[in-house]
DNA sequence: CTCCAGGCGCCTT
DNA sequence: AAGGCGCATGGA
């Protein structure tokens, strides 16, 4: 174990942090400054870029960071990964665009839990959403500074102890009554989160599937975002309008089965990050029109 | 005001 | 198997 330190530099190039932590994927980084703050692993965290790479901090000093180089994934050698994408003008325009973005590495609750909350919802929306589900239920964390106070994300069985109403009043209207159900079957072990990284793709995402509120595209994001199954290739409304402007502009009916099916084998064997390359260039695109 | 948002579940053909 | 619709809420 090395010296307990509350702050660690990570030696990453090729890495854009804000790119990375406001890409959609995950919804509880808040920025002030330059300086990126979210409860991570328990414990509250900020982070910078500079010039070295990212540099961390955290309330408490700790001597083993591995948990942090696991979510922000600062092993992860991006142009290698970048070298396997389609060689086609939509990847390379798209490339060109998001130059240091990359996957991280979620919790797979928090992950699974807070895609819950997104269908038929902007990111904006998403994270007050979570917010609102921290602050209610989840346990507070020290945090230094002025920062006010900080919540983790509620555990499943917290949240299995909550009320359909308590949850309608975090606004999360329809989606409450999925929030519950997926909790408590969470929380009983009807589905087994502990062992879904080491199952396999396909087995991990049948078990998701049991849930309510979890569909293909939901159980494709946690499966990409917080399992590490970097072949899963969520398809939402952004990416549908990416693969049918991008891909196939001549067809004139395409079937979310025959865009499902293209992007199993034209992506790769890191769809996945495609994928999340595909999105944040459709709503760069869109951010600037 | 209307439109639609990192969809899903359920009900029709 | 495929298509249509309702759902709560609120930003644009």
């Amino acid at each position: 174990m090395n010296r307990a330190t509350s702050r660690k530099t990570f030696a990453v190039s090729e890495y854009d942090l804000a790119a990375t932590l406001d890409s959609g994927q995950a919804f509880r980084w808040e920025k002030t400054g330059d300086v990126w703050a979210a409860v991570v692993d328990g414990r509250w965290t900020t982070l910078r870029q500079t010039e070295d790479g990212i540099e961390a901090r955290v309330a408490k000093p700790v001597g083993d960071w591995s948990w942090l180089a696991d979510y922000l994934q600062v092993h992860v050698d991006i142009s290698e990964v970048v070298a396997t994408f389609p060689n086609d003008d939509p990847m390379r325009a798209a490339v060109q665009e998001c130059k240091g973005l990359r996957l991280l590495r979620q919790d797979v609750w928090e992950c699974l839990a807070s895609f819950i909350l997104s269908s038929n919802k902007q990111i904006l929306q998403i994270r007050q959403m979570a917010a609102r589900i921290c602050e209610r239920f989840g346990e507070e964390v020290e945090c230094a500074g002025a920062q006010g106070r900080a919540f983790a994300f509620p555990s499943a069985s917290r949240l299995a102890r909550a009320s359909e109403k308590e949850l309608r009043e975090c606004r999360l209207g329809y989606r409450a009554p999925y929030l519950l159900g997926s909790s408590r079957m969470v929380s009983e072990g009807a589905v087994d989160l502990t062992r879904i990284r080491e199952i396999g793709c396909d087995a991990a995402r049948d078990e998701l599937l049991k849930l309510p509120g979890v569909g293909r595209k939901i159980a494709d994001c946690a499966l990409l975002f917080s399992c590490g199954y970097q072949d899963a290739f969520p398809i939402d409304v952004w990416i549908m309008k990416a693969l049918k402007e991008l891909y196939f502009a001549r067809k004139r009916k395409v079937t979310p089965k025959r865009l499902q099916v293209f992007s199993q084998s034209h992506f790769g064997p890191y769809g996945g990050y495609a994928q999340q390359y595909l999105f944040h260039y459709m709503r760069k695109r869109a951010g600037r029109a």
